[in-house]
DNA sequence: ATGAAAGCGCTAACAC
DNA sequence: GTGTTAGCGCTTTCAT
C-alpha cells in the first residue's frame, strides 16, 4: 500500500484533457481559450480534483501570496478583534494570512519581518512596535505594508481610531463632572494619546500635572504596577483615564485592591470597549474604538493595490455606563 | 533608479565565495564541508545579506514549511490564549503559523483545509468543528493534523483539557453547597461534558433532568437565548454550569437582565477562566483550562514527528470565587 | 487558440 | 569535500 500518493498536478491535467500545460493554466487562471478546450480542461480538473499548488505558482511568480499580520499581543482582545477583521477580509480574497506576535518589541518585530521576508510574502499588515525605523529596511525591500491601530511614519498607509477624539471626548466628560485632578494611564508609544490629553486639558483651563501622566510596558505586570503605583502615591486624583483595555483592567483591580471605590473615590474611562466592560462592577464607561474594521480595512488597503491614502481615521464612541460620577 | 533589485540567491552566494551553490547549501543547512569553504561561504553570505528562499525550497521539498492552526474564533479568550501558545512554541522552532477561523462550521472547516492544501501545508492544529468526518480527505493526503482542545477521532493525536474531571469537581462542588437543580449550559459538541455532568449527578444520586441541559452554538447571541431562556423558563434551578467563557458571560448579563441574582438566587460556576472572571460582580468561580498549555503542547506534537501520543490531558483546576453559594 | 520550452531558487543524487 | 545537474509545479513568453 502507498500510503501518500503522488499529488495531482497540472501536468496530469493536461494530459486527461488532451491539450498543453500551458492551457489548462490559462484556463484556470481566467485566460483566453475556445468554448470546447475550456470545457475539456474543467472536466479533467474537476474529474482528478486538481488543485493548483501554491508553491509551483509562488516561486514562478517570485511571491507568495497571503498576508502577514503582526500584532502586539493576540491576548488582548483589540487586537484579537483587529485580527478577525483581518482574517474576515483576507477570507473573501481567499488569501492565507500568516500571524505573528511581536510583544511590542521592535526587535522581536524585525526578527519576524525576516521571517515574512523569507517566506516572500509582499504583503503584510503590522501593529508597529517602537518607532518605525525596524520597518526601513523591509520598506527598501518592497515590502506592501499597511500599519493598523498606530501610524509611525508618514510614508506608509495606515488605519487608525481617531484616539485623539476619543481622548478628548473623554476627557471634556470628566472635566464636565468637575474633575481637575485627571491621570492618564498610557502605553508607551501612545504619544498621540497622550498630546491630545494634555491639548484638551489645557484648552479646558485646567492645569496640566506632568506627574499624572503614566507610562506602562504592553504586559499585565507592568500595567498593575503603574495603576497600583498611580493609586498609591496620588490619593489626591479624581479620575483616571485608561488608554487601553488591559491598563482598564489593572485600574479595577489596584483599585478593588487598594480599597479604592469606582466611582465613588475616582472615576474610571477606559479606553476600548470589551464584552466584560458591562459584566464589570460597576460597568465601565469607554471608549468604544472600532477594532475589527480598523483591521478588515487595513486588509482592504494592502489587497487592494490601488490608490494609496494615507490614513484612514476611524470614529471611537463614548459610552456612558457606571464608572464616573461627579468630583468627590 | 531601480526600484526593487533582484534578490540574493544562492547562486550570488555561490560566486561570490567561489564555491558551487551545492555547497552553500550545505554550508547553510549544516552539512558537511571543509572549515575555510565553511568560512568564505558563511562570509559572503552574510556580505550579500543573504536570506535562503522559502519559496525556492518549500518547492524543493514539495512542502510548505510552517504549521497550520484553525480555530473556532479567534475573540474567544480561550482560542486566543490557545493561539498565542501555538505561536510561541512555533517561534522557538522558527515556524511561520497561518491561522484560520471556521466559525466552529465544518463547511468553512473544509474550506480552509482546501487552502491549507493549496499551501502545501502539511502540518496542522486544529480545534475541530462538528465530528471529525471533515478530515477524513485531509488525513488520506497524509495531512499531519493534531486536534486542540476537542477530541473527534481516535486516529488522530490531540491535547485536550481534562474537561471530564474539570465537571466532575465541579459539580460535586455544587451538590455540596446543596443544590440539587442544577443546569448545564453547553455548546454543541461538548457530549464530553455532557456526559460527565449527567453522570456525575447520577453517581452523587441527584436525579438528572434532561430539560436541564440546554446547548448554544458557539455565537455570543446564541449563548445569550439560551442562558435568558434558561433562567426564564426554570425558576427552580438554584445553580448553573456554563461549559465556557462566552456561555459564563452570557448567563451573567442574562442574569442581570432578569433580575436573577448570583449567587442569592442561582450559583454560577464558569468553564474557563479569564480575566474578567476576577472583575465581574460576583467574581466567578471557575475550572481553569491551561488555554496556552493546550496550544503549545498541540504544536509540539505537531513538530517532534517523532513518537505521537493517542491523547495528551492536561488538568483543569476549581478556583472558588464568589459566584456559588448554598441552596436558597 | 494553443503547444513547447524556459526558468523561478532551492536541494539532493550523483560523479569526481 | 565539492561541483554539476536534474527537477519540484507553475506561469509566461514565443512560435506556430
Amino acid at each position: 500500500m502507498n500510503m501518500a500518493q503522488r499529488r495531482t498536478t497540472i501536468k496530469d491535467v493536461a494530459e486527461a484533457a488532451g491539450v498543453g500545460v500551458a492551457t489548462v493554466s490559462r484556463v484556470l487562471s481566467g485566460g483566453s481559450a475556445s468554448a470546447e478546450t475550456r470545457e475539456r480542461v474543467l472536466a479533467a480538473a474537476a474529474r482528478l480534483d486538481y488543485r493548483p499548488s501554491a508553491l509551483g505558482r509562488n516561486l514562478r511568480q517570485q511571491r507568495s501570496g497571503g498576508i502577514g499580520l503582526l500584532v502586539p499581543d493576540i491576548t488582548d482582545s483589540f487586537y484579537a478583534r483587529l485580527t478577525d477583521g483581518v482574517l474576515s477580509c483576507a477570507r473573501s480574497y481567499g488569501e492565507p494570512v500568516t500571524i505573528g506576535v511581536t510583544g511590542d518589541d521592535p526587535e522581536q518585530e524585525a526578527e519576524l519581518i525576516g521571517t515574512l521576508i523569507e517566506q516572500s510574502m509582499d504583503r503584510v499588515i503590522a501593529v508597529p512596535s517602537g518607532d518605525g525605523e525596524t520597518w526601513a529596511p523591509a520598506l527598501r525591500a518592497g515590502l506592501n505594508v499597511v500599519f493598523a491601530d498606530r501610524q509611525v511614519r508618514d510614508d506608509v498607509p495606515g488605519v487608525v481610531a481617531d484616539d485623539r477624539a476619543g481622548v478628548r471626548t473623554a476627557v471634556e466628560y470628566l472635566v464636565g463632572l468637575g474633575h481637575r485632578k485627571i491621570a492618564f494611564l498610557a502605553r508607551h508609544g501612545q504619544s498621540q494619546r497622550v498630546a491630545a490629553f494634555t491639548d484638551t486639558l489645557a484648552s479646558l483651563g485646567v492645569p496640566v500635572d506632568p506627574e499624572l501622566v503614566v507610562l506602562a510596558r504592553a504586559s499585565r505586570d507592568s500595567a498593575y504596577a503603574a495603576a497600583a503605583g498611580l493609586l498609591q502615591h496620588r490619593a489626591d486624583l479624581t479620575a483616571v483615564l485608561a488608554g487601553g483595555n488591559m491598563l482598564g483592567e489593572a485600574t479595577v483591580l489596584a483599585a478593588r485592591e487598594l480599597h479604592v471605590r469606582i466611582p465613588r473615590d475616582v472615576s474610571l474611562i477606559m479606553f476600548d470597549d470589551v464584552p466584560w466592560a458591562e459584566l464589570c462592577s460597576p460597568p465601565l464607561t469607554v471608549i468604544a474604538q472600532p477594532a475589527q474594521d480598523v483591521g478588515y480595512r487595513a486588509a482592504e488597503l494592502v489587497l487592494r493595490q490601488g490608490r494609496r491614502p494615507r490614513t484612514v481615521t476611524l470614529p471611537t464612541e463614548l459610552i456612558v455606563r457606571a464608572s464616573c460620577g461627579p468630583r468627590r
